[in-house]
DNA sequence: TCTCAAACCTAG
DNA sequence: TAAGCTAGGTTTGAGA
């Protein structure tokens, strides 16, 4: 029997470990297989006789079933050789945190390692099985399932992989619940009743696709809803539901830090005073449960595995709201019903319309959770990682990087005989941590700011990872700076020393290696794709494998990492820095021109004499971040070319030529690759510019306006500066028009000046902020407006907003600091508080697009010009002026004058 | 008026 | 069983 592995775990049986594989068979069963025989195990390094050490630690616990002496590599350095090593068997996986800090304090001993691998993994890493991996049972003999709650149970110890690209079809269960609160505020599990839950399914449960729970009896209501007159009967039912439908994945909205600690709290509450609930939710019929880790909630179900779509839509889109209204609305297009908290009480008492608007308010919540998961296929790349990394899916879908990087790198260690070391302590990573400080990035080139023609967009595939697979950096290669002869290493500008990979391949290079060569065979695979599942899983394996390229370099320099080498990551950057600077090099002094003959680009000595029909490019760099260079081509004489001689196949010549000789001169597989031909470039700052972009695509070329950093991609700033900086960006780029921009600029000015709630009630809404409620409102040291809403909001509600939502705010007119004035933009509705339009125009208008109109001369008085005071000269210019004043600014590159005088200003228009 | 630190959010 | 990394721009309020 197949099947793929959702979830793993452990039980004792006689004192013995028994490992327990859960799944979905290709038959679509649940499957829980047993696999007896496993055993936990650690290693340790010591000085003196390795063998007596073994002896006296065999003596001394007899949790310890069996001790070797074995040979084996440290975790960090090249090393000519291994060293013999203790390793120690024990009887039972809790044995090993249970004797490793006595065994760590023995004499002789120096270092011990694996003591803090969970007995799953350690399995999984062992026997080279995968969290979402296919097995085949070959001797499965059915067993007596007991307390296993899934369709299937057999024991097996001949487990293979198997090669199986499809998923199993999983089963989806979405939940929520909905509480009476007391008076209106937070609903506390001590007091306030559970009086509905509902559930979204896919597949189907009886041939429902969700199913409402109710606390009362409800007339007229859907055939979906159950009713009850006892609370514990809705909650038994509730965990009946789950154990029959038996979900493979559990998901809804919240449900970590709220739905879940709720219900689990409450059926204590109830069971206090004997209401016999039993929440069993487990597929080993263990009860729901939860932990508190640090303010965060971490909840995990035995064979299941539970989705929270709240953090991985957090994760995954940039949104000025999560809440689920907003969240729909944004990314399913899908209006979530409302009951306010404040009204439930009366839609609860309600015979009629309001009850059943209230149940059908609840259905609708988990339906659209069910929806975020599966239309927005939140948990496809979650999978992908899974299979790729072989951590189990719950780990990849709560746990991040770290997990992922050392689970690959235990699982190569492991095969080259080195063990890996524990966790740091809190000491040792602040350390690192103070190391860090030392630590340096990317490297991020001064913009030749203002507007650029032609313009073309070319960037280093992988970068990173390409730097350390072509300088074999790795934990497993570093050297002591100077301990090895200079034929022998690589040294980075960092100064850092590895061993050649003649001498020793690094397990880090050979990973990412093997990670590249799948992605692009996974790509090539999506090509001949024809069935669309295929499609989608290799489109979220090749995005897997990306992730987790990227992921190596970060893990590097994280202080809380297993391997950590400074050294290593320094390496990686300060090679990177070096690259790009030698590319600019290459780009502007050794190529130079290019010319551009019969749909062709050649150097200047390839080209020889140049004709009738060349074109001569000179190229000079106008930006670039890390792995990216704006290279701006201009005629020879170093004027911007017309309208129609440098077209986007010019560029694509040169973009490829270019990148093609800067690849040629660097190390396999490092490479520079043509992305992209814009048409214009707006460099405003480091890290802020607009382009009008076009892609080669299979047909033709796509444009599309590209902003990074600016305002319009900001969450901090209104959505009516977005809204307008966009239209500026599109007429500057797009149309050259700098008139229309000022027009328009001044018209929304206009009206927000002149504000009227009633007629103007599209830009009331776009003047709200949002900021991230990031920290306990104590561990602020500046007034913030956010934190005065929070403020304003506890007092009036009872309710303090959560620490990591995003808190809506406008500011109101009034006397005094702007954060004393920001206010609940639903407080300000319902009590018609008026805005400070003074401060919108001023703070949130005027300084984002005088920024950007300040390159054509543009300045503050211009655009706050007030079109009530008459007499102010006209703006009018014909289309072609316009675009004539972009050329003008383009080509000489000149900053037009900044003063306000209206003859200067007309006079640039003249021209 | 200028300088600074805190806070936020983004680029890569 | 909490958590990949650094570089950088901008606004704000406080204080010299």
């Amino acid at each position: 029997m197949n099947f793929q592995i959702l979830d793993a775990d452990y039980f004792r049986e006689n004192e013995r470990p028994v490992v327990r594989l859960f799944g979905r068979s290709d038959n679509g069963e649940s499957v829980c297989c047993l696999v007896p025989g496993f055993e936990p195990y650690f290693y340790l390094s010591a000085s003196g006789d390795l063998k007596k050490l073994g002896q006296e630690i065999k003596e001394r616990f007899d949790v310890v079933k069996d001790i070797e002496v074995v040979e084996r590599f440290e975790p960090i350095g090249y090393q000519e050789t291994k060293q013999p090593m203790l390793k120690v068997t024990t009887f039972d996986p809790r044995n090993v945190p249970e004797i490793r800090d006595e065994v760590a304090g023995m004499i002789g001993v120096r270092e011990i390692y694996e003591t803090d691998i969970l007995f799953r993994n350690r399995f999984l890493i062992d026997k080279g099985f995968k969290g979402m991996g296919w097995v085949s049972a070959e001797d499965d003999a059915d067993v007596a399932k007991g307390d296993l709650l899934c369709d299937h149970a057999v024991r097996s110890s001949e487990l293979t992989e198997v090669d199986r690209i499809a998923n199993s079809p999983l089963k989806y269960m979405a939940f929520d619940i909905e509480c009476l609160p007391h008076d209106g505020g937070m609903p506390t599990p001590d007091v306030s009743p559970i009086i509905m839950v509902s559930f979204a399914f896919e597949p189907a449960y009886n041939g429902h696709s969700t199913i409402v729970l109710v606390k009362k009896e409800v007339e007229g209501v859907d055939d979906d809803v159950e009713m009850f007159t006892k609370e514990s009967d809705l909650l038994n039912r509730f965990f009946e539901i789950i154990t029959e439908y038996d979900p493979d994945v559990i998901t809804g909205y919240n449900i970590n830090d709220f739905d879940v600690p709720y219900i689990v709290d409450r059926v204590n509450v109830l069971n206090e005073s004997g209401a016999g609930i039993k929440p069993i939710v487990g597929r080993d019929s263990r009860n729901l449960s939860y932990r508190k880790i640090i303010s965060r909630t971490m909840v995990s179900i035995p064979g299941r595995v539970v989705v929270d779509a709240l953090p991985l839509i957090r994760q995954q889109f940039s949104l000025k709201r999560y809440t689920l209204r907003n969240v729909s609305k944004e990314l399913l297009d899908r209006e979530k019903l409302d009951v306010a908290p404040a009204d439930m009480q009366e839609h609860w008492n309600d015979n009629g319309e309001k009850i059943r608007k209230f149940v059908d308010y609840a259905r609708r919540d988990s339906e659209l959770a069910l929806e975020l998961l599966l239309e927005l296929k939140l948990l496809d790349k979650y999978i992908a990682l899974s299979r790729v990394s072989g951590v189990l899916l719950q780990d990849t879908v709560s746990g991040g990087q770290t997990n992922m990087v050392e689970h690959i790198l235990m699982t190569e260690f492991g095969k080259q005989g080195r063990v890996m070391s524990t966790k740091p302590d809190d000491e040792t990573s602040a350390y690192r941590r103070k190391q860090n400080e030392s630590l340096k990035g990317g490297a991020v080139l001064e913009p030749e700011k203002g507007l650029h023609e032609n313009v073309i967009v070319l960037d280093y595939k992988s970068l990173y990872p390409t730097i350390m697979m072509a300088h074999n950096l790795c934990y497993t290669t570093v050297v002591k700076p100077g301990s090895y002869p200079e034929d022998d290493i690589i040294r980075s500008p960092s100064k850092g020393e590895f061993v050649k990979p003649d001498i020793f391949k690094g397990v880090v290079p050979s990973v990412l290696e093997y990670l590249l060569d799948q992605r692009v065979k996974t790509k090539q695979l999506m090509k001949k794709a024809d069935d669309e599942g295929e499609y989608r899983v290799l489109d979220a394996t090749q995005l897997a494998l990306k992730i987790l390229l990227n992921s190596f370099y970060g893990y590097s320099g994280y202080a809380r990492a297993r391997l950590y080498s400074l050294q290593m990551a320094n390496s990686v950057t300060s090679i990177g820095r070096d690259n790009i600077a030698r590319t600019e090099d290459i780009v502007c002094n050794r190529i130079g021109t290019v010319v551009l003959r019969d749909n062709a680009a050649y150097l200047t000595d390839e080209a020889g004499d140049i004709g009738e029909g060349d074109k001569v490019v000179k190229l000079s760099v106008a930006y670039g971040d890390t792995d990216s260079v704006f290279v701006h081509c201009k005629k020879d004489c170093d004027e911007e070319f017309a309208e129609d001689e440098f077209s986007l196949e010019d560029s694509a010549l040169v973009g490829r030529k270019v990148a093609s000789i800067v690849t040629a001169s660097l190390p396999d597989p490092m490479e520079l690759e043509f992305e992209a031909a814009a048409k214009r470039v707006l460099l405003v700052a480091k890290k802020r510019y607009a382009q009008w972009l076009f892609e080669p695509t299979n047909d033709g070329w796509k444009d599309k306006i590209k902003v990074k950093g600016l305002e319009t991609v900001r969450r901090d700033w209104c959505e009516l500066t977005s809204k307008m900086l966009i239209r500026v960006l599109e007429l500057v780029l797009k149309e050259g028009d700098i008139d229309g921009s000022v027009h328009h600029v001044r018209e929304l000015v206009d009206r927000v000046r002149n504000l009227d709630v009633q007629k103007d009630a599209d830009i009331v809404e776009d003047l709200v902020l949002t900021k991230s409620f990031s920290k306990s409102p104590s561990s602020y040291k500046n007034k913030q407006p956010h934190l005065t809403v929070v403020e304003n909001i506890e007092r009036r509600t009872g309710v303090r907003p959560s620490i990591g939502e995003r808190i809506p705010f406008v500011i109101t007119a009034g006397k005094g600091l702007f954060v004393d004035r920001a206010e609940d933009p639903e407080y300000v509705r319902e009590h018609n508080i008026t805005l400070d339009v003074d401060y919108y125009i001023q703070k949130q208008m005027l300084p984002p697009v005088e920024r950007i109109l300040g390159v054509f001369g543009v300045d503050v008085a211009t655009l706050n010009h007030d079109s009530k005071q008459k007499g102010l000269f006209d703006f009018d210019t014909s289309s072609e002026e316009k675009v004539e004043t972009v050329k003008r600014v383009c080509r000489t590159g000149e900053q037009p004058s900044q003063q306000q005088d209206q003859k200067t200003q007309s006079s640039l228009f003249d021209f």
